[in-house]
DNA sequence: AAACTCGGAATGTAGAAGAT
DNA sequence: ATCTTCTACATTCCGAGTTT
């Protein structure tokens, strides 16, 4: 794997990366517990046919601010280029903050899909790869090395090399388990499937609606706060109101600026009457959809 | 029957704080 | 270094009443 330390070499890595339409990158920070951490590493891997470590770039950047200034000016600001991390928003805060464009993250794309295509506990990159069977053991113990010391060892240059691998990787995965585009769904094959399993939903959900309703109630009764993985707790709501015509007059009086608009509701538009007529009224309007259900029909019961 | 409306409850979200 | 959890706030959902 290219481990770059001299400066022309990694701008010329620079240089090839804003080539590239899609790049996965990791980046390894010093001193990340402190109040100064700095950008250590930037690990690219830029070629999507060769997801292997040996074609990792890992461009040292501790000593040279303005070679990471650079990545970020052409890389990282480019909205032409697609960078695809895991946990993009740590990367982001070293790299080009809310200005960086073309952000993908692994983990945000993990989090929409249901559990039930991606029953995982948790969404760390370790736990992923191994679900997946990117790698069947990932060895962390690396991650809270001490990455401003020079030089580093082999291992931290392996793991850090394989990091951004297994981002390249999980990518595709996570990809493949995306949402199918509405346009071409197989419309029938779904309303097949919904009947297929609503009996055994049905069972399900009213027993879990129903144990959580005890719980509660049962907690709340024998005063107890939590039991392993629940928690009961309370929240008080306080609102206030005025009256209208109240409001109307003091803001009036005392010269206020409130911007603030009423609801007109269908029954206050009917004692306003033709005084509505006079009123600048803003119109706003928007289509909901909903989907109903019904009972299916005897005949095709599928169970 | 079906389509609207509405309000409160349920659920989602962003960003900060906290935990290995 | 990387997530997870927490909190305040925003958005969506859903049942029920009303109208078409």
């Amino acid at each position: 794997m290219p481990y770059l330390t001299q400066a022309e070499d990694i701008r010329c890595a620079i240089a090839s990366c804003t080539q590239a339409s899609i790049l996965w990158l990791d980046t390894e920070v010093a001193d990340y517990k402190t109040d100064t951490p700095q950008l250590s590493l930037i690990q690219v891997l830029a070629d999507g046919n060769d997801l292997t470590a040996e074609s990792v770039g890992i461009l040292d950047v501790l000593y040279q601010p303005e070679l990471a200034d650079e990545f970020i000016a052409k890389v990282m600001y480019n909205p032409a280029i697609e960078k695809v991390f895991h946990n993009a928003s740590y990367d982001r805060k070293f790299l080009g903050k809310h200005k960086a464009k073309n952000v993908t993250c692994t983990l945000e794309l993990a989090k929409t899909i249901p559990y039930y295509r991606l029953p995982v506990p948790n969404y760390q990159l370790k736990t992923l790869t191994e679900y997946f069977g990117i790698c069947p053991q990932v060895d962390k113990t690396e991650q809270t090395g001490d990455w401003r010391k020079r030089p580093l060892s082999p291992r931290q240059l392996d793991y850090a090399a394989k990091d951004v691998v297994y981002v390249a990787h999980l990518h595709r995965h996570l990809l493949d388990l995306a949402q199918p585009d509405p346009a071409t769904e197989d419309i029938e094959a779904l309303t097949l499937r919904y009947r297929q399993i609503e009996h055994r939903w049905k069972q399900l959900d009213t027993e879990i609606q129903q144990i959580k309703e005890r719980l509660k109630a049962a907690m709340q009764a024998q005063n107890v706060k939590k039991v392993h993985g629940f928690r009961l707790s309370s929240q008080n709501r306080t609102s206030k109101k005025v009256a209208f015509h109240q409001l109307a007059e003091v803001t009036k009086k005392l010269g206020i600026e409130l911007d603030i608009s009423v609801q007109l509701t269908k029954s206050l538009q009917q004692k306003l009457g033709e005084v509505m007529e006079e009123l600048p009224v803003e119109e706003e309007n928007k289509t909901t959809w909903r989907l109903s259900i019904t009972e299916p029909e005897e005949e095709d019961l599928p169970f």
